[in-house]
DNA sequence: ACTTATCCTAGTAAGTCAATAGGTTTAATA
DNA sequence: TATTAAACCTATTGACTTACTAGGATAAGT
């Protein structure tokens, strides 16, 4: 499925933020943007939108950053996707008010409205804990690679 | 999920093709376009796509229009999806040789590409055959309404 | 005070979407 | 065989969205 930079550099970012944020210490934007190649001035508008989800939470001024909100295993990509991207898990469908027949109503029926329950099924699952792992042992794997 | 008015149409198309090709009668542009209130011209195009992915067979000419290529229940809705927008189905990310991390590629293999299969199976599983009898039901008891 | 950071509002270039326009080709039929 | 009805083909366009960039205001630590 094509996704947006916004919503997959949304994800990086909750995951660096999940992992670089040991004993409370908040991930600055630079930091995130220095670590994955990531426009900081982007990452900004992308991190707003976190926060209004209530997904993370912003301190300002020095030593400043963001970190999660609650825990990262209480943060589903349910969650995430809806803040960063509401037309993915919800259908908005054509408008079928000017159709003759009810093709239209039936396939948003038996069609779209069952692949989004069955998506959001799949998104509920799966929690920033889980993919934030992942990519811890991937990396350390990564450095250890640079040294042989 | 937000799909395109291509998608949309195209599936509406389809069925249409499916309920309304009875004993092998082409059915035409003109036809769909007056039935569900689609600009001709655009479902043009739209059936090119289909055409080209095999899943109608076009006649020229007088009397001409457009048949499904095979039965409506070997037609699924992951055939007709990737006929119309590639991108729905399969994933094409975002950049990850510029990460310094291995975040992307990670972020893309455990979520991405997992929720890929996860829909791919989904719509494989469904054929236009099931689609069009919700439509020609459908459409039935909305006729029979306007006699009441 | 100074620095470091988030926060906020605008703007913009490039790309995609949803059509529209105008013609060519093919086949049935009168 | 002329007419007509249809698919087929190529190009264009306006509106919208995406992926940023710019420039500042605000807040907090040192």
């Amino acid at each position: 499925m094509k996704v947006s930079t916004k919503v997959e550099f949304g994800i990086i970012a909750l995951a660096d933020i999940a992992i670089n944020s040991n004993n409370g210490k908040a991930v600055s934007i630079a930091g995130i943007s220095e670590r994955h190649n990531i426009s900081a001035k982007y990452l900004e508008h992308i991190l707003i939108a976190l926060k209004q989800a209530n997904l993370i939470r912003g301190q300002k001024g020095a030593r400043g950053g963001y970190v999660l909100a609650r825990p990262s295993d209480k943060i589903t990509f349910f969650d995430i996707i809806n803040a960063l991207d509401i037309t993915i898990l919800s259908g908005s469908y054509i408008d079928d008010s000017q159709d003759n027949s009810s093709f239209k109503t039936t396939v948003n029926e038996c069609l779209w409205d069952k692949m989004n329950l069955y998506l959001q099924d799949f998104v509920k699952k799966i929690t920033l804990a889980d993919v934030a792992e992942q990519c811890r042992t991937a990396n350390s794997e990564n450095e250890y690679m640079y040294y042989i």
